[in-house]
DNA sequence: GCAGATTCGTTGGCTGCGCCAACAATGTAG
DNA sequence: CTACATTGTTGGCGCAGCCAACGAATCTGC
């Protein structure tokens, strides 16, 4: 078939967003048979790890807009997934915090994720898979503050 | 500040789709300062490389749909970087070939994408570069087929 | 105490990229 | 000739990442 230019093969950047597209396709069709998405992950996540927070303090943790954490919760609020309440110390949030089902959507989402995981590296050695985490790990934490 | 949670940041899909954002976030600011994205590198990239091409065969070859191809084609096309003239050996195809302006403005964008490179595996020493660029290229063919 | 800046939730909108379905015109194989 | 496949095109959808603006509430400097 045809094939694709060595100059973009060869490129990190592109090895980079087309793999990112794979992964993105793997967990979006395994979030969406729980009828779920990646945004909704972030936040259920976000919940659960460090307890009830602000709708921007979960944006910031989450490394969402303000905008669409409104969506996100929205969303998960009308499946029962996490509640919203005013906080009477400071009146200007909402206090958001996650539910039973929710926690239960998180395990179901997590399961998926795991999959997802072992499909994306599929012909990685584990040591291999160390040393392409290492990396990516090391290139992320100098893109987040730069 | 408020941190990311490690369920999140030890996930290699995590890591490969964030990496992402960044990577395409640099190469769409460069792309923009020469007043082009994405799409059109891929299919310039294509016609220098290959010649000469019928828009389904410039989309198999950079992986995009057909559709997509064809705004692509409209834009580069407005801006005299690339002819489209019917194939009269089969008046189903347009060949689309490269102008002289539109091989200027892919070295303009060859330049650009050097430097995001730079940008993008920053830390990396050489030989990091070559590891995480081999794991990469193994993952994304190895999900190109399958 | 008060004016000015900042934070928060919300609305509405935009871009890029990856897709899909449908259609007419053309080509190919049986 | 008939079926099937390919091509260009239109129009539309979803997800993710953004930005600007607004009123309400809070915090800060004076």
């Amino acid at each position: 078939m045809e094939e694709t230019p060595a100059r973009l093969t060869a490129k990190p950047s592109w090895l980079l967003t087309q793999l990112a597209v794979h992964a993105h396709r793997l967990a979006s069709d395994g979030f969406g048979e729980v009828g779920a998405r990646g945004y909704h992950y972030r936040i259920l996540a976000v919940l659960d790890e460090f307890g009830g927070a602000s709708q921007a303090a979960l944006g910031r943790r989450c490394n969402m807009d303000r905008s669409d954490v409104v969506a996100t919760i929205n969303e998960l609020a009308e499946r029962g997934l996490v509640e919203r309440t005013p906080d009477p110390d400071d009146r200007r949030r909402n206090m958001v915090t996650l539910t039973a089902a929710g926690d239960r959507q998180l395990h179901r989402m997590e399961r998926v994720l795991d999959k997802v995981q072992d499909d994306l590296l599929g012909p990685l050695a584990a040591e291999d898979r160390q040393t392409l985490t290492r990396l990516l790990t090391l290139l992320l934490t100098h893109h987040q503050r730069g």
